[in-house]
DNA sequence: AACAGGAGCAACCGCACCACA
DNA sequence: ATGTGGTGCGGTTGCTCCTGT
């Protein structure tokens, strides 16, 4: 059903408050209340719509209405709440004192966001961008034309931390392309041509790193010996070595402690990153089931370490690539 | 110093939902 | 059961400020 448009009203005044218009609102709010925000105006002596009255006050003029930079806390509270509701800008607002929901749609939308498209991950899924293969010669590109510089005498510092940080990136976008292809295979056997096109890639990634020993190919290959990526029984879990994902201890804790191929999320009571001992603890409310695919390092045999909740783990990604992109800077 | 482009943010718009007559 | 008013919510716009050239 239709309604009018509560502004229609010729001769209400639109666009930024006054002090003047401000005080008035205040002070009519703080002696009767907002009761009905349509009459509001008239009684205040405004000459706006009740909406226009009600979104200043609520985004602005609220006396309990924290204003400043948000906090790490609150930044991660905001992903991570983002992840289980989506765009339900007000439901997370519950959770965060003092802030609007309005106010974190904007922080959303100016700079986490891009984080995450930065990061390579799909700001609205949280999960890794499907487009990594067109992406990644973007990312190489950048990762050679610093390599180039290196030659230069005149580089300086930021090339040479720009080189680095690329590869690392592109190496984190290689690992979530693994993850998820593999993940999505639900044969278990993702295809040939995937396959093929993450083999191609390899030696890209280790042109950007010539003098690397632990050349990433090296260290992609070494957790599962010489199998060929395209192996019969070629498993996710097979990637998720210690040893070989980059940085994987840091946010895939092995529940032996050793060194199998899988990865485990253990659950708790609350929702941390741990990252001194290297444990994600997923909240006690979020099950298995709603977090997504389990993955067996043995298909059929539930003594091998079973049930990493690897699939699910893609709600929380983005605070732990925070995590590690803040130690890739400062040990760049 | 002047200008252009981008980022950040307040405010607006229009749809959806709910309560009530 | 239906229509209407009030409010909430998410998406979008446009203004202001900042930064780089």
């Amino acid at each position: 059903m239709g309604r009018s448009p509560c502004c229609d009203e010729n001769g209400l005044k639109k666009g930024p408050w006054t002090l003047e218009e401000d005080q008035k609102l205040i002070q009519h709010i703080q002696q009767h209340g907002h009761g009905s925000w349509r009459a509001l105006p008239k009684l205040a002596g405004l000459n706006r719509c009740g909406k226009s009255c009600r979104l200043r006050w609520t985004n602005y003029l609220r006396p309990d209405i924290k204003r400043g930079k948000f906090s790490k806390e609150e930044e991660q509270t905001i992903l991570h709440l983002h992840s289980i509701l989506g765009n339900k800008w007000s439901a997370i607002a519950t959770h965060l004192p003092g802030r609007t929901d309005n106010e974190i749609k904007n922080f959303w939308n100016t700079h986490l966001k891009k984080k995450l498209i930065q990061m390579g991950f799909d700001p609205m899924t949280h999960q890794p961008r499907t487009d990594l293969v067109s992406t990644l010669p973007y990312l190489l590109a950048l990762a050679n034309m610093t390599d180039i510089m290196d030659h230069n005498q005149s580089l300086d510092e930021h090339a040479l931390r720009l080189q680095a940080e690329t590869v690392q990136l592109a190496k984190l976008q290689y690992l979530h392309f693994l993850l998820q292809t593999s993940n999505s295979s639900s044969s278990n056997n993702p295809s040939m041509k995937e396959n093929n096109q993450v083999i191609e890639l390899l030696p890209q990634l280790d042109n950007t790193n010539n003098n690397n020993p632990n050349s990433f190919s090296q260290e992609i290959f070494a957790g599962f010996g010489s199998q060929p990526l395209h192996h019969q029984n070629n498993m996710l879990s097979d990637f998720l070595d210690p040893q070989v994902s980059f940085n994987s201890q840091s946010f895939l804790h092995n529940e032996q402690g050793q060194g199998t191929n899988c990865a485990i999320i253990s659950q708790g009571d609350n929702t941390t990153f741990d990252h001194d001992s290297t444990n994600l603890i997923i909240p006690s409310s979020i099950t298995p089931n709603a977090m997504g695919t389990s993955i067996t390092s043995n298909p059929g045999d539930a003594s091998s370490s079973t049930s990493s909740y690897v699939g699910g783990i893609s709600s929380y990604w983005p605070e732990l690539f925070f995590e590690d992109t803040i130690k890739l800077q400062e040990l760049s």
